[in-house]
DNA sequence: TTAAAAACGTAGACCGATCTACAAGAAAAC
DNA sequence: GTTTTCTTGTAGATCGGTCTACGTTTTTAA
């Protein structure tokens, strides 16, 4: 009716071969009992009619072979770095990985989890979701699941984060080292809670306590904000309408970075002798020349393959959670500079 | 065994409320034949269960209501637009949206697809898919398709692209008139032979129209390249060695404009005093002002929910191919400039 | 040579829904 | 008061696989 062609399915090429489906199924998942003439007979029958399995139906009982990677936000290109990983290493394994993305907060994000659920995904990567710790180990009791950037451990789930604490060391030592002392930090603050093991607490923290560990406790300043463009941007406007600016910030993440290059831009200040930035996750963009914004790399590549080899190893019957700090190295570029009032 | 709690089922729900199967079915599926007594009864089972029914199981007889979006290149920004125009449009439609990424050649594309076949998903839309268009014509028969950013119209299947012939035409006219004569123009050449609908192509047939159209037929210079970063900054030494180099170039994509403008950076010459660059697509890094790229933009939001339209349409039945064009706009920032040797 | 073990193949239940047929009771038409 | 038509609900086949149990045959061990 649709001007589709139906699929071969099983029976077609058990009556092919002349046997039975049973036989067909022990060939297709390389089971116990099958000769080798008769492995051959239906491997030519399935050649023969181009035989494909369905997921689907072999979901209903077995595996369905499917890895589902929850994304809030695609257009992070440091997002899709996580992904090439996930995909590198799940393919290897004979997974397919399917992307869902869901931008409207938890309910969204319920929806789009249930989605990857409901069509049985044998386990689930979830990349910096939404929600608190209940709501994460009430999904981890769903289905076998690892979440990307959120620090753990957690109960009924793995996690596999940068180490948000060494990486705003990183940038503070880094901008102390250029005679930096009034550091400002972008905190972002959405619509949901903020849970202590989301990256944006952990970098405040660490930001915090390096701060801290310079003598410059009186400094801290943490500016909240949201961690886009836009976010950046009005941040620039909030810090500059004070009596002392700040002479750097830490944007926490180079979405804001961009906002807060942007701005600088517009009003004709040049970076970095007016003011130094640093973002983090080293995006695409960062290492435009023209953009050369000093920032964190967090390895995403390997993020990637470690949350995947977790969540395989959880499908094959791992429970006790595991939870992996990847170490963040500081990309220096030139958004950088010494401070404009050192003295 | 895994740790995780199993779902409750139809017969659950229909044991829990004392009704059939079929009973629950119907109340799911909204059909013809339920008193409003029992309509309750079943759910508020259903609510007292949690239950939520099985996309599986539900696909092997009607529809799976999923979506798949099969994409070479998540980190191309514009095709984060296209998807959220799809995901738009879908959603509203009661369509879940998986997206599957396959970036090595015509062989993982059929590789993803198939996937998405066995899953049984209702309908794909393909963004930029690879292959000639005898392989669209397959996959159209194997399930309803729309393709994105390839020229139509396709026998068995939708298309939604870009007018580039337009495109084209704007950005010549634009250098033109900032009186550019020698033009360059980067033709993207991958692994697989170069289709007459693929955009590489009709952006080469647009640009050298307007060449001619301006009178420039002896101007015409189509330079092989790749559409990324490397192959726009190789493109500019290839191009520099000339005894004439051109003094603007068409580069396709952006993708390759930002290698272009990266690699005149690093050699120190500015631009637009001493180059023209225009990209297409409006990625999100074009809008960076530091970059500030010429570009065209295609109107990705709509294009997505264009081809989901078509598609929905395509699952309910419509035969007839459907080609729409959507007009392009020319986006004018600073990496066009007057022609340095106008005269 | 015979018993035990291993190899091979099949039948049929099962996964969780949909969908067609049909039965029983209620309402409407004659 | 009977026949016809709706309405409401159920039984059971079906989708395309997996998986357990079991019957034959062949091989190995005793």
């Amino acid at each position: 009716m649709n001007g589709q062609q139906k699929r071969a399915t099983i029976s077609d090429v058990a009556e092919h071969a002349g046997v039975s489906r049973a036989a067909v199924s022990k060939v297709l998942r390389g089971a116990y009992g099958v000769s080798d003439v008769m492995k051959k007979r239906v491997e030519e029958s399935m050649e023969a009619l181009g035989y494909r399995p369905s997921a689907l139906a072999r979901g209903m009982r077995g595996r369905s072979f499917t890895l589902g990677v929850f994304v809030v936000d695609l257009s992070n290109t440091f997002v899709t770095v996580l992904i090439e990983g996930i995909r590198a290493e799940a393919e290897s394994r004979g997974y397919q990985v399917f992307i869902g993305e869901a931008d409207m907060g938890l309910a969204q994000q319920q929806q789009m989890i249930d989605a990857m659920l409901d069509r049985k995904m044998d386990g689930l990567v979830l990349i910096a979701p939404f929600g608190p710790e209940e709501e994460l180990e009430r999904i981890g009791r769903s289905a076998p699941t690892v979440v990307l950037g959120r620090h753990g451990p957690g109960q009924g789930y793995d996690t596999v984060a940068s180490d948000d604490i060494a990486g705003s060391a990183l940038i503070v030592d880094h901008l102390v080292s250029l005679g930096h002392r009034r550091i400002a930090h972008l905190k972002h603050v959405g619509r949901e809670k903020n849970e202590s093991t989301m990256p944006q607490s952990v970098r405040a923290d660490g930001y915090v306590q390096a701060m801290v560990r310079n003598g410059l406790e009186k400094e801290v300043d943490v500016i909240e904000s949201r961690w886009n463009h836009e976010g950046g941007a009005a941040a620039v406007d909030f810090m500059l309408k004070r009596d002392t600016p700040p002479t750097a910030v830490h944007t926490g993440t180079d979405m804001a970075a961009f906002g807060v290059l942007a701005r600088f831009f517009e009003l004709g200040l040049p970076i970095p002798e007016n003011f130094s930035v640093v973002g983090y996750d080293n995006a695409r963009a960062a290492s435009l020349p023209q953009v050369a914004l000093t920032t964190v790399d967090q390895s995403g590549f390997e993020m990637g393959t470690l949350a995947t080899k977790f969540l395989v190893e959880r499908i094959e019957g791992r429970q006790e959670p595991q939870a992996a700090l990847v170490q963040p190295t500081l990309m220096i570029r030139r958004t950088t500079g010494p401070a404009p009032d050192a003295g």
